[in-house]
DNA sequence: TCCTCATATCGAACTTCGTCAATACGTTGA
DNA sequence: TCAACGTATTGACGAAGTTCGATATGAGGA
């Protein structure tokens, strides 16, 4: 690891290694979806911090298994927290995933530079 | 639009809308895949801040088509810019895209606060 | 215990994505 | 003008993702 985040290797330190590539693929591929984008937007939003998974397939207008899959893979990604309240299952954020990614996007006043070969010398002059 | 980024609406302030979602998606989209992130991350260690397309396939093992494929889909969604010099194609950063985005997924101190309909309450004393 | 209701899981249809071989395009240099 | 070479595009294929109807699971209340 060339990184000092907590989710995933930073993008302007070095190359990232193929593992660190698909850990940091994961977590943006569980966001790279509307209605997740949505979902989470939806959960920020709220007052309480937390959301009933009840008011959500009229808000996404989506089927009930619909949502339940999309809250299943936020909750894989560790974006957000699922709890059961009696019969309802409330989400909440995880919101320092979101804000590790953040940082990961962003680049550092210094960063590391690696060379890169660039053309072969002989065939470029 | 809700937000003062240039490229994304911010998660955190209010719901965002279809568009807004779409938009945001189709950004990580873009960036959630391995090889697009390995991609991104050798343009940002060269030294020269730019990378000769032809150095690619062999970094990343790759065919040269499917290098292709990507680098069109990163400049598409412009994170990278293509640079035609003699019978190379340079690829460098668009920097800020990327710190646009890292701030549309870090909470700001204040953000708005919208209410969640929650259950309903006849049925859930 | 049985019914009701909220949510998760299953299975299938459809779409999107990643990949590469083959080929087209465009620049360089002879 | 032509040959060589780097890159983009096309076409095809399998893998993965999204969606929903049907069904299973599990908690609460009568």
């Amino acid at each position: 690891m060339t990184s000092d985040q907590e989710c995933c290797a930073q993008i302007y330190d070095g190359v990232l290694s193929q593992q660190e590539a698909d850990n940091l693929a994961d977590l943006l591929k569980a966001l790279a979806d509307p209605i997740r984008l949505r979902l989470v937007s939806i959960i920020a939003a709220a007052t309480t911090g937390e959301v009933c998974a009840c008011d959500l397939p009229d808000l996404l207008n989506r089927s009930q298994p619909t949502i339940s899959h999309h809250l299943t893979q936020l909750t894989a990604a560790g974006v957000i927290t699922r709890e059961q309240r009696g019969k309802w299952a409330w989400f909440s954020l995880q919101p320092d995933r979101l804000t590790e990614l953040g940082h990961v996007l962003i680049p550092r006043p210094q960063h590391a530079a690696v060379s890169a070969p660039g053309p072969d010398p002989e065939a470029r002059a």
